[in-house]
DNA sequence: GGCTTTTCTTGACAGTCGTCAAGACTTTCC
DNA sequence: GGAAAGTCTTGACGACTGTCAAGAAAAGCC
């Protein structure tokens, strides 16, 4: 954008790629949101561009095309979840208190974020048909392991036995609870999230080797 | 289609009838195979008539719209697949052989089928953001469901402890290694398939209550 | 054989898609 | 102020979509 390196140069193209990103990262959200409630397979850009306060030219000025525009939300997405259940490993002070937050945290983010949990494996199964999408999701799919890692291996900790599972194990396992619950909550089975913690708790505790 | 009830006629009509719904599934199956390779999102009328003999004119004339055909193609897929493990289940004399079987078996299908795979979870996920196809999802799943259980709660009554888990989260967990290995498969990870058989033959283990 | 019904092809329709270029508007800078 | 750069809108393009109607081709019937 810019070659000249004078200081007052350097500070303009800062703050213009400064609000360059701002303007990617905004309709990214727009794009989040469209997608998020549609899917991949009905998400247009042009519905993207009415979810968001421009006209659908716009997104090729700061996307190069839809991929780009998807790869970035991706991305963004994966900022916002990845860390969802540090907090709760660093503040609790005891195995049980692990079992119940993590069973009440996911049992919420079922409730709070469902269409975003839908948007994440609609997206992540793109990836197995469509090579653009892959290595991000690949990318996201082992943050998210190693965050699931964090928990089983703390609780472990506290718990004092180690786990008898492999991190892939353990993301595998608390991965399917909540895609089914996810399609339980979906599908209007009100007891979905009640059920989901239950069933984290309890799988959580199978987890470390009984002594 | 006839209203006659002589008895040439009823047999002519049973012989159409069948005849039709011969080709229905002729054309659900060249839909099918064009759904697993492709993705929902990018798998068009013309070209599943592409994949079989006929013009894409004709499937309006077997089937009512799209939206008739890819149910047809979902039911189509259930049956072929929901019985896969039973065979195993009935066969095996000690718990040890059915873990076994188990394991060899989900690794098996995860190499033969793994597009048939990601088309199932595809169009599962399809289910969550529009209705059309919810009602056969949900119903594909509860046999699904089944179908694990008679395996988990035959390998414990072999075993002599019972589960240690509900139906539910036994599909869970298994569904969520299978699409955790399917992932690997289909990314290239050579040792997919032989690791889900290892965590397969792991986890069904720890899945009944040790004495 | 001809007549009727079933089956399939062809071509068109209205609509949507991603993409892009031309230009208008806005902001920034000297 | 005006020039320049950045930002956004508008409208168009070719391609593709699901759907359907008209009629050709094939099969079944007497």
């Amino acid at each position: 954008m810019t070659q000249v390196s004078s200081k007052s140069q350097e500070r303009l193209s800062r703050r213009q790629v400064d609000k360059f990103s701002e303007r990617r990262a905004q309709l990214a959200a727009s794009a989040l949101q469209t997608l998020s409630e549609l899917g991949y397979a009905r998400t247009s850009l042009r519905e993207i561009a009415q979810n968001s306060e421009f006209s659908h030219g716009v997104l090729h000025y700061y996307f190069r095309d839809k991929v780009e525009l998807i790869t970035h939300c991706v991305r963004q997405y994966k900022a916002e979840c990845v860390t969802r259940y540090d907090r709760i490993v660093v503040d609790a002070g005891s195995a049980e208190e692990l079992r119940q937050g993590f069973g009440a945290a996911m049992a919420a983010t079922l409730r709070e974020d469902a269409t975003l949990h839908r948007l994440w494996y609609d997206l992540r199964n793109q990836g197995l048909f469509e090579e653009s999408f892959r290595a991000d999701v690949l990318d996201i799919d082992q943050s998210l392991e190693r965050m699931i890692w964090r928990v089983v291996s703390r609780y472990a900790e506290l718990a004092g036995s180690p786990p008898s599972v492999s991190p892939g194990v353990a993301y595998a396992i608390f991965d399917g609870l909540f895609q089914q619950a996810l399609l339980g909550y979906l599908t209007g089975r009100d007891s979905a999230a009640a059920d989901l913690q239950t069933n984290v708790e309890q799988v959580l505790d199978q987890l470390v080797v009984r002594t």
